[in-house]
DNA sequence: GCTTGACTCTGACGCGGTGTCAACCCGTAC
DNA sequence: GTACGGGTTGACACCGCGTCAGAGTCAAGC
């Protein structure tokens, strides 16, 4: 006969864990005395302790440890149990380890942030897209890459000026590129000016209402868009990712000063993203 | 401005938590109706909440998300709560490892036992050893290796016979065996018979207490104790590991029952263990 | 203006496994 | 007697979040 003391020592458990299973019906005493309430616990409680023991240290919860030591599982249920904690195990083990990877890599660009003494050249920030009514003239390019769409997009812009130059339609804004899919598997590429929301023609080009876009992660890229690949797009997507953001598609471009000297040029990276699912 | 829905939609996040966050002051709206209590949020407070689901995705509990947020928190600072992130989370990494493997030992173990059909052959119980009061005689072994141990201690029991008849002492119990370390890296090997608390000298032989071993693992070896290794001290060892225990010494053995034939003989092996405090 | 349905508010409870504390009840040794 | 080392019960707290109840608010359609 153990009292609750030596039980809790003799297991490595609190008392107050004892008393606990007890109340559960997971590891009820032999005895327990009529007058005082003390509890006492059989030799043989020691090993049914240690089972319980086990079980919680495969991570099982107490409601289903107790139907296992209570007989109620069968072997190929208990199979079952243990197969499943697998894999919620397994899953737990990548979550773990994806967190330790977001930690390190968090860590490195704060030590190197830290190192360079200088603010983050781009900076991210996440903005609402508002809706937009635009004049548009299109072309397809054979990718997404700046080297392939630059000289697919600029051949656009005579042609804009003139259209609606002949139309009479004024240019509500700055300019605005965004891409899709075509049929075949290029890109297709679209430029285009806003307009007044009343002119819904112009003679020579597409008139379209891009939707407001409930999310994006945005960036200035000074200069040249032929860089921009490598300085703005990939810093936009590095920090989607390591928000815990996905892309839900291409990019818009707003070229918000193209006016003077190509290295002046500040044009707005604007991706729509949402939380990714999968963290 | 952002409706408290309209937040959460953006950033993935229940509005309760929202509200769980304005309360715990990790983010405040920025306005909040004096009549209605509607919180409405800046278009920067998305920002703001990202900040917050990064870092609690990084695992840091929400009082160290409201510090950082709220600026009170040194770039160095932020080093240091990272780096002691990333051991936490390798410590976890290596728990939830360790238990992965328990549960697939667990597994393997029960799926052989479903296929053998057969109960497992060596049953390994907890008891707690009581003191005795031995007499007994003593040997060196090079190892605890059965195969050396045997040649060792079989000459002891003639010594205790023609000891204790001579003394008039009386045996009063099945005889044990323990071991310990030797100064020179062997192993002592003692074998020895109970005896009558009363009698605290016999001459040739040495009169000890073995003391009361609170917790240990046993099981009962049959037959030849030249297999004790393989067959009984291996299991208990494993069970030892796999219910989250230690060792803390030598084993010692209960020479239950040798009157007969070697392949009758019964002899419990008892392994003192403690709880394992690294699981 | 009135209804309807979508949204928001507050406050509370529960989960799971455990620590901790208070107030009280035993028996034993000094 | 009294101090101490057990034991007992019950309650509260933790943490991050879901969920519910009951009431109030907004905007759109009749």
């Amino acid at each position: 006969m153990y009292s609750i003391g030596d039980l809790s020592q003799l297991g490595g458990v609190s008392p107050r864990m004892l008393r606990h299973y007890h109340k559960l019906g997971i590891l009820v005493p032999a005895e327990v005395d009529d007058a005082t309430g003390y509890r006492r616990y059989d030799e043989s409680q020691l090993a049914d302790l240690l089972q319980v023991l086990v079980l919680k240290d495969l991570g099982f919860a107490l409601t289903d440890v107790k139907r296992v030591v209570e007989g109620g599982v069968s072997p190929s249920e208990l199979r079952g149990m243990l197969l499943l904690r697998r894999t919620e195990v397994e899953s737990e083990l990548n979550e773990t380890n994806a967190r330790l990877e977001r930690v390190e890599a968090h860590l490195t660009r704060l030590e190197s942030q830290m190192n360079e003494q200088s603010a983050p050249d781009v900076a991210v920030t996440t903005k609402r897209l508002p809706a937009v009514h635009l004049a548009v003239a299109s072309a397809i390019s054979p990718s997404f890459a700046s080297a392939d769409v630059g000289p697919v997009i600029q051949p656009l812009y005579p042609q804009l000026f003139a259209a609606l130059d002949a139309a009479g339609v004024e240019i509500a804004g700055p300019s605005i590129a965004y891409y899709d899919d075509t049929a075949d598997g290029g890109i297709g590429v679209h430029a285009g000016f806003p307009i007044d929301e009343s002119v819904t023609q112009v003679p020579g080009l597409e008139v379209v209402d891009l939707p407001e876009v409930g999310l994006a992660a945005t960036a200035v890229h000074h200069g040249d868009m032929s860089t921009v690949d490598v300085d703005t797009v990939d810093a936009i997507l590095d920090w989607v990712h390591a928000n815990g953001f996905r892309t839900t598609g291409y990019s818009r471009e707003n070229y918000l000063d193209c006016s003077g000297e190509l290295a002046q040029w500040q044009t707005e990276i604007q991706f729509p993203i949402a939380p990714d699912p999968d963290r």
